[in-house]
DNA sequence: GTCTATAAGGTGATAGAC
DNA sequence: GTCTATCACCTTATAGAC
């Protein structure tokens, strides 16, 4: 390994550490909350040294952002017009689900973003996420015509997919707080009833 | 009127006006991303003579919770158990849903709050609100226990509530962002959409 | 590449005149 | 009750030594 090579695998560590701190940071705080030191004393770095690997806080949150925004349309873009129709919007709404779980900050930190007025994301929706979303819309109706499900609006049958899957991250405190059971259960609880909801909601009539 | 009614006329006026324009601002930018500065413009006070009338900025946004909590509760405060289950649980959905077209500051305040661990308060979710959802919980078990409904698990559609109609206010920028219509159709939309879902969902096996 | 020191500007809150 | 002026602190970002 030459000096070249040892830089840069230095460089690839703290990079990943810094979009690590940030994730948790500005994912808890949002972005005018979040500050620089507590980013920098999450990475194990000096507040100068994070800002030699990025040129502002701006460019931190932004790197954090479209490097998210692909993973996030994966389990929509995973949904094919050719399997069985329920089959496949239930497959979609258990995958969301189980990003939720697994990836509780990556929701809240578009949470945040969006509540907010998403001033740094809008072009990622009106542009790569809408025109997903026509497209699966599209494939939804294709399916309603053919009397496969039942006659619902597609755009909202997606928006309350993400309403009900994210809310289990974004609202977590909430939720922890009400739930008389006190284990991990509250996944394996709302598979069960998201299941059934949507089931029920697309059978044909 | 004297000059004593006059001045608690202006101060109550003054005080109506910081807090409409602090919920404006909270509910935009969150605790930490408001400034004094915009609450007083937006308000049309100066910074200091806003602080007159409230001791600090944490003042401000903790009367502006605690004054909403009430307001926020009522809707799942009329379901009864004496009424038509299904019907009972639509006209919350509905009510719900109204409040979201409504009142869209007051669920991105709340979103903003609880997005970020609801530091400010999560004394009023495992109080007040774990209590009323518990109860209203016993009444939804009943029906099922009757048959009445299908057997779901009832803090989960609850959350699924709460989840499927905040969102039309919390994620407002995506929702106008990614629906082809340009008019205000969303909210009858949605409204057409979540009562076939519940219906369907809640129906007896 | 990493550090200490510090600049530059924003922000919550107070002092004191009117 | 309301204002101007200002303090004290925080935060982003840079300078420059090592």
């Amino acid at each position: 390994m030459n000096q070249v090579n040892k830089r840069t695998r230095i460089q690839e560590r703290n990079r990943a550490a810094i979009l690590e701190a940030a994730l948790e940071v500005f994912s808890q705080a949002g972005f005018r909350g979040a500050t620089l030191d507590q980013i920098a004393k999450t990475a194990g770095l000096s507040k100068p040294n994070l800002l030699y690997y990025y040129a502002s806080k701006e460019a931190i949150h932004t790197e954090l952002l479209s490097g998210l925004m692909d993973n996030w349309l994966e389990p929509l873009e995973a949904l094919k017009a050719d399997g069985d129709p329920i089959e496949e919007i239930i497959a979609y709404v258990l995958r969301k689900l189980d990003m939720a779980r697994s990836l509780p900050r990556e929701s809240r930190l578009f949470a945040n973003e969006i509540v907010q007025g998403a001033p740094r994301i809008i072009g990622e929706i009106t542009g790569p996420l809408k025109t997903l979303v026509d497209e699966k819309a599209s494939v939804i109706n294709g399916w309603i015509e053919e009397g496969k499900i039942a006659q619902i609006n597609p755009y909202h049958l997606i928006f309350s997919i993400w309403a009900t899957t994210q809310h289990y991250a974004d609202f977590d405190v909430q939720i922890r707080a009400i739930l008389p059971t006190n284990g991990n259960t509250r996944f394996a609880e709302a598979a069960n009833f998201l299941e059934h909801m949507y089931c029920a909601a697309l059978k044909p009539s």
